[in-house]
DNA sequence: GGCTTAAAATAACAGTTGTTGCTTTCTCTG
DNA sequence: CAGAGAAAGCAACAACTGTTATTTTAAGCC
């Protein structure tokens, strides 16, 4: 299994190289020819692994998705309480490189998510699952009474979740009006006024990540 | 100034075809022959009056922001206090079918937004126009002692429009759990815990609406 | 060393795209 | 009624798109 000049590639490298043509130049311009150019490789390359363009783009996301899965629990190992939200928080706002490169990618799917309902539902997922997470761990904190026991833990997962998101996206429109201190003031003051939350005990969490 | 058996069109209404092909199919769909048929006319129609396709695309988000600021003003005539703040939030939130449509539109161009920097600014604008909105009323509201004195105006309007945000990026992708109800929960939890707002006066704000 | 086969290169296709230049049609004006 | 100008039709272009079919390359195995 080979090549004459070059080597051979995984499904999982071609959707990288897919992610960093969209990055660069936009999911418009990310064309089979310029992906596999991304590769330095041919458009062989993306029909041998994929059958569609279609196919490509969902796996592309579908990776992405899991990663974000994947990164977020990795950071809950070892916190407890309400730094737990604290620490999903943190892997969810556009902070670190790799957070901000998620956004951007995750945005440019979603005008294309629109008109198509297999990505569409990739999208879904990813924000069901951040959902469940948020009220999981909100129930289990008011089962230890960390935080009143009259808030509705699904509303306010709803909440969370269109605060991180609305953060999201609007960081990828303006990066300077939402440094990474706002970021967690905004949160934080949420935190604070709806959940009744203390100060935070260490530093700002998500310092010590996985991956 | 005529055709042969049509009508002539104005740059507004090239625009609004625009809006309704994107709408309908996606904007990668969105050529300049497929608005132009969405008008029952040929190309030419959209060469006359845009010297570009980017120019045209600017040019139809530029309508939608300014319709949106439009009907956020009208709708805050004649309101007073904390209304005001849930009368702008009326209009941005995703409730009735202009403003689902608003938001369809808006998300649609987000992911072109990111590689295009005129775009990228017209996105810029709207979102600075909502956080002036924002934090003038509270600051206000401050001045009348309906809001208390130690929130942060500035961080208060970014956490707003974030909110306002998520929710449209979320209904978005996921109508069915944002429905109209449940938005107002999710404003009216963050006002009351954070703004220590009472309930509100009147019905559902935005029923009496401009236009 | 020949055979098989995974992996990628290559070439060609039909369709679509934005753009340009030219022509036609109509309305207004004198 | 003639001419000017506005508005749109129309045709053609080169570039680019996704997809398919075919060919080449190299590795693994007996």
């Amino acid at each position: 299994m080979a090549r004459v000049a070059g080597r051979t590639f995984t499904r999982e490298e071609v959707a990288e190289a897919a992610w960093r043509v969209i990055l660069r130049d936009g999911l418009h311009k990310a064309s089979v020819r310029a992906i596999a150019k991304e590769l330095d490789a041919t458009t062989g390359v993306v029909t041998y692994h994929f059958k569609d363009k279609a196919e490509l783009l969902l796996f592309a996301l579908d990776r992405l998705g899991a990663a974000i899965i994947r990164n977020m629990d990795a950071s809950l190992q070892g916190s407890t309480g309400l730094d737990r939200i604290r620490r999903i928080l943190a892997t969810t706002l556009p902070q670190g490189p790799r957070e901000i490169s998620g956004w951007r990618l995750w945005i440019s799917f979603v005008g294309l998510a629109m008109s198509n309902k297999r990505l569409r539902e990739e999208h879904q997922r990813r924000l069901e699952i951040l959902n469940d997470r948020f009220a999981t761990e909100l129930k289990a904190l008011q089962a230890t009474g960390d935080v009143p026991a009259d808030i509705d833990p699904g509303v306010e997962a709803d909440t969370l979740v269109a605060l991180s998101d609305g953060i999201g996206l609007g960081f990828v429109l303006r990066p300077k009006a939402y440094p990474p201190d706002k970021q967690w003031e905004i949160v934080e003051g949420y935190l604070r006024a709806r959940l009744g939350a203390g100060p935070r005990v260490s530093g700002r969490p998500g310092s010590g990540r996985g991956r």
